[in-house]
DNA sequence: CATCTTCTTGACGCTTTCTTGACGGTCGGG
DNA sequence: CCCGACCGTCAAGAAAGCGTCAAGAAGATG
């Protein structure tokens, strides 16, 4: 995710292919074009892209069916667009192991939107990892903590207070970084808030009356243990 | 579904529909007869097949329209036989969803063989297997959702919403990343639709009065427990 | 055209979360 | 030893968010 991903798009209809590729190129993508079905899965062997994004209808085999052989060796995400009419055919082709359906027409934003959402299933966690210290888990990704396994709840405030603090850990945190990247620059002197929060934190992830994972350092701020 | 398949056998002449029963369970096939439309898709309901065979000619419906029916929430493979002279409905039984086509009079061994394609054709679903949580059964593929073994009907904006979260079960989904996947781009911001469908949704699957499968996470999203 | 299903929308009571102020405890300097 | 600065906790009210109901719209079916 870090770069433009390699997008494969299949349609016979060259307009919508040039539509495509500006849309893709647009929204940060590499564009390769392909007009039919056979082309597809050529291009897809020699050099395999990110994703792909097939229509249903093509000259020699239908978008199911390079679905399918893709299927056979790959895991890439694939999107597969249909005109009105053929909806009946979402479940077949969700069924071959394409990962979303979209109908045109489409926006373009919904279309980049899909294929986002479908690149960021396929690539677990690229940015944010899951942290693990002395029985507590943070999958940050996931919105998750864990302690000892155990599922514990955390506020929309309490969880972004501890993303900021992890994702700085040993690193001390003033009292203002912490207000303004967590509750914005309005708040950077409402001390008594930030206060309050850190003991709710608390009492959520550590163990009853110690501070091991939220340091205080006096009059400056917090830190989280390394 | 390792072992022997059950197959829906549907024709109106007792003649043919005894020789299917014949072919079938000596190709080690256990045949569930029916002798008109409307029988077929009761049995079906009842306990679905792992295929069905259907005739064209029907005294209440024709095989067209039962396919139709049968494909609005499953996807197991059906073929359809017709007597010679009906060749053209052949477009019109695949375009309700059958999946092959068996013109009378044929061989044993044809059928079987066309069967038996269908049966591999349908089963390459490794990206979305059946999921089954405390009591709950979801088949994604197959659109099938039951509790306790009892089939739940869903709508399909339903499904969907249960597909995307179960996908991505343990993991929580923003309200936005619900809208768009389910609704797409254009509902990003719309939460009460989403709040309406995900009431829906657990009036049908959840225990009265209980959330145990779909989380709430205020604020922020939903999140399908894991 | 009548009917049935599904989707959308707005209203309302209820729950969760946030904020705020008060209070007691700790620590170091005077 | 006393005092002030700072911290952590608690409780209460305010604000935001949630779940549900019911009614109407939209679409499919026959």
């Amino acid at each position: 995710m870090s770069e433009q991903p390699r997008v494969l798009v299949c349609d016979d209809e060259p307009q919508i292919l040039r539509a495509l590729r500006v849309i893709l190129r647009d929204a940060g993508f590499e564009a390769v074009p392909a007009s039919t079905g056979g082309e597809a899965l050529d291009l897809t062997a020699v050099r395999p892209p990110g994703a792909a994004i097939l229509d249903l209808m093509l000259p020699d085999m239908d978008g199911v069916e390079v679905t399918r052989r893709i299927r056979e060796w790959s895991e890439m995400p694939i999107l597969v667009l249909s005109a009105v009419g053929e909806e009946d055919r979402k479940v077949e082709a969700l069924a071959a192991g394409a990962d979303d359906y979209v109908t045109k027409p489409f926006g373009p934003r919904e279309l980049v939107a899909r294929l986002e959402a479908a690149l960021r299933r396929a690539q677990p966690e690229t940015g944010e990892p899951t942290i693990s210290v002395e029985g507590l888990e943070i999958d940050l990704a996931g919105r998750l903590v864990r302690r000892d396994g155990a599922e514990i709840h955390l506020t929309p405030t309490e969880f972004e207070l501890l993303r900021v603090l992890v994702r700085n850990r040993g690193r001390l945190m003033t009292h203002r970084d912490l207000l303004v990247e967590v509750w914005g620059i309005e708040y950077e002197d409402d001390l008594q808030v930030l206060r309050a929060h850190i003991a709710n934190l608390r009492r959520k992830i550590e163990p009853p009356g110690e501070h091991v994972f939220i340091r205080t350092d006096p009059g400056v701020g917090y830190r989280f243990a390394e």
